[in-house]
DNA sequence: GTGGTAAGTCAACAAGACTGACTTAAAGCG
DNA sequence: CGCTTTAAGTCAGTCTTGTTGACTTACCAC
């Protein structure tokens, strides 16, 4: 039933390769990495009481400086109720500061203080470390394939928020 | 154009590409990819009542027959009372059965009904084309390094955990 | 000036994680 | 054989982060 187990197919065959054993161990390829990845920031969060949803917001503030509500509200796919609570907080924290839009002044464009900032870039780090030494040990023929089959998994809908600059497809 | 020892790069181009701006693109191409892969799923766990936790435990009992609770609790890194819930349920619903360990007669084996096989594999079909759909539009030098990069992004402790055939480093 | 939009809030609820305490049954060991 | 440890299961309480639904305030646009 799943055998196919193919020893030596050689890297031409597409069809091939795709066994349901392949396919499988893909799917725990991105759970365990995916875990492991945000795992570091996560430890970091709960020492001040935050949790990856505060992460998450942070890093598109970082980003993107003068997104609207609405937007951070689009690219974290999440209701304006669930990002206020934890919106409210970083405001009263004082680590994202609120700016009346100019063109539109029912908007309020966000930003990072200094000191959130700081902690972005706290929390980022172990990411960062962990990408290169990632990187650096695969090359960058393994990179270029890692970031275009991430590219290609995301919903067509998606994909036009990644702030990416594709050197080639 | 491409050679196939991509392994033998060294330092120089190594560290012009690791830009600031690469490692970000990197950290939202993790986590869109990974939200619009698990999004699926979820919408069909939803109409049954069931959520994430769920499909988790489902697909390592499915892909770990008579895997025990204390190695499932490993596998998904949660706690006995977290696991528990969701495993009550499943159990209870008739998705996934127990046996009692023969060599150990305080372990329960556990193991997907046929319902239990039913539920797993409509819950990975998506997931299943969706990377055959990335996979096949990539090609396998990328699935390579899609593969490779994500096996280096774990922690050494989780690598072991991977059902996974090594082809190559 | 009316209708729609951006932001913000209140309330209630649910999933899924956690800690801590405790039970039961079986294994392992001296 | 007893004692201790281990595997599983449970009860209770808490927290984060998500959801709906209803509603206000301020502002834009026609």
């Amino acid at each position: 039933m799943k055998q196919t187990s193919s020893a030596h197919r050689h890297s031409s065959d597409k069809l091939l390769f795709l066994t349901d054993e392949q396919l499988r161990s893909a799917i725990e390829l991105l759970f365990f990495a995916y875990r492991d990845f945000t795992g570091d920031p996560d430890r970091i969060l709960a020492e001040r009481g935050y949790g990856r949803a505060h992460h998450r917001a942070i890093h598109f503030i970082k980003h993107r400086p003068d997104i609207t509500v609405a937007g951070l509200i689009e690219m974290l796919g999440v209701t304006k109720q669930s990002l206020n609570r934890v919106l409210r907080q970083l405001i009263d924290d004082g680590l994202v500061v609120q700016k009346v839009g100019e063109t539109d002044r029912r908007q309020r464009l966000l930003s990072l203080s200094e000191e959130g900032a700081t902690l972005e870039a706290q929390l980022s780090q172990p990411q960062r470390d962990r990408l290169r030494q990632a990187y650096t040990g695969a090359g960058p023929e393994a990179v270029a394939g890692f970031r275009e089959v991430l590219h290609k998994i995301m919903n067509d809908g998606t994909r036009a928020m990644v702030a990416d600059k594709p050197g080639r497809k």
